[in-house]
DNA sequence: ATAAAACTTGACACTGTGTCAAGTAAAAAT
DNA sequence: ATTTTTACTTGACACAGTGTCAAGTTTTAT
């Protein structure tokens, strides 16, 4: 064992603990709730992430490395025409976004009251984005691009089509299963992305 | 002057004060803040909203009417066709949020940690989801919905498509005018719910 | 002049975050 | 075998913001 193997053992478990809380509570979590959960005292949440913000940073990149988004991405980049690569690309997604949504969540909670929240969802948000720009300026190759968008209005929409707020409503408070979601996005992006 | 006359006056100049501060300094603003602006004591305040989110709900019942979302929509509901009635939708619908998403913000960020702020923001959603019902309904019955969707979904993504997460997200993350907005709401929307 | 209403002032309880200092127990280094 | 380091714990405290309470003051009505 080395000096700081037990450390480490003790700072994944928070982060474990944090992302399954988050599961079940929500956003509500406190800090002492972690901490004795994790069996471990307040204070020792604090000594590995300084603030509360940090803590569901850290949380966010360690759900998202467990869920292997960019494996998960493969499909859509392979792909040879654009239809095909939003046809993966909301595959990908919409299977990836139940098992990290209450991360996001929890991160969209506290943008507002905490800067480096903010920054961490806005960093998620841009790669996302990046996705579905890439789609866009395929489609816009294939000669497929609805006239009436500008690559920009398609990449907005595209991206704000498949971000958390609407799945949200979609699949938590409307009850659509995951393959409800996926099915329709498809298609419903496909109709609007075309002409 | 009746007895209640300057009571009356203060109670509404602190929904005023409430609402342009929500406006300019968005959910961040403290009672306190309020007061001061409002040039009365914190304690005050709390004489007319016992709470905060009171407060916030009552700001925007009082936002709302002074904007007359009702009257606005008096064209979609004599509307003869679901197409026209749709786009008379969009378009009120279009031109109110830009005026009460501060308010509506505020509310939304306050849900997850206020029963009654919940209760009020699930009210609003509930109410435009009424509208969106409407219009689903009518196009089902012009037999111009989109086969592929059922009554639910289609009311499901209409509504969704029109919160206020994806307007943020378009219009004042994305600089999209309120035009732009108004027009490819219409073009999108019709896209997706009509064969 | 009196009483009621509409406040103000200041103190305080409560929750949750974040900090600090002193102590302990076990592993690691010497 | 002893020191030293690491990984903690315990408990106190500062701070912000909400919400409450009681006592005092000004304004308005009668």
């Amino acid at each position: 064992m080395t000096s700081d193997t037990k450390s480490d053992a003790t700072k994944e478990k928070i982060l474990q603990v944090t992302w399954k809380m988050l599961e079940n509570k929500g956003n509500t979590v406190r800090m002492s709730d972690i901490a004795k959960q994790a069996g471990v005292s307040r204070q020792a949440v604090y000594n590995y992430y300084p603030s509360r913000a940090q803590l569901l940073i850290e949380t966010t990149k360690y759900a998202g490395d467990y869920y292997k988004i960019d494996e998960r991405l493969i499909p859509s980049r392979q792909a040879r025409s654009g239809l095909e690569r939003l046809n993966n690309y909301i595959e990908a997604w919409g299977g990836f976004l139940p098992l990290v949504f209450p991360i996001l969540n929890a991160l969209r909670a506290m943008k507002d009251s905490d800067e480096a929240a903010e920054q961490a969802y806005h960093n998620r948000m841009a790669a996302m984005r990046e996705g579905c720009q890439t789609i866009a300026e395929q489609l816009q190759i294939d000669g497929q691009l609805n006239p009436k968008l500008s690559l920009k209005q398609a990449v907005d929409l595209l991206f704000s089509t498949l971000w958390i707020d609407h799945w949200e409503r979609l699949v938590k408070d409307g009850g659509w299963s995951d393959n409800d979601y996926i099915q329709q996005m498809k298609t419903l992006c496909t109709a609007f992305l075309t002409a």
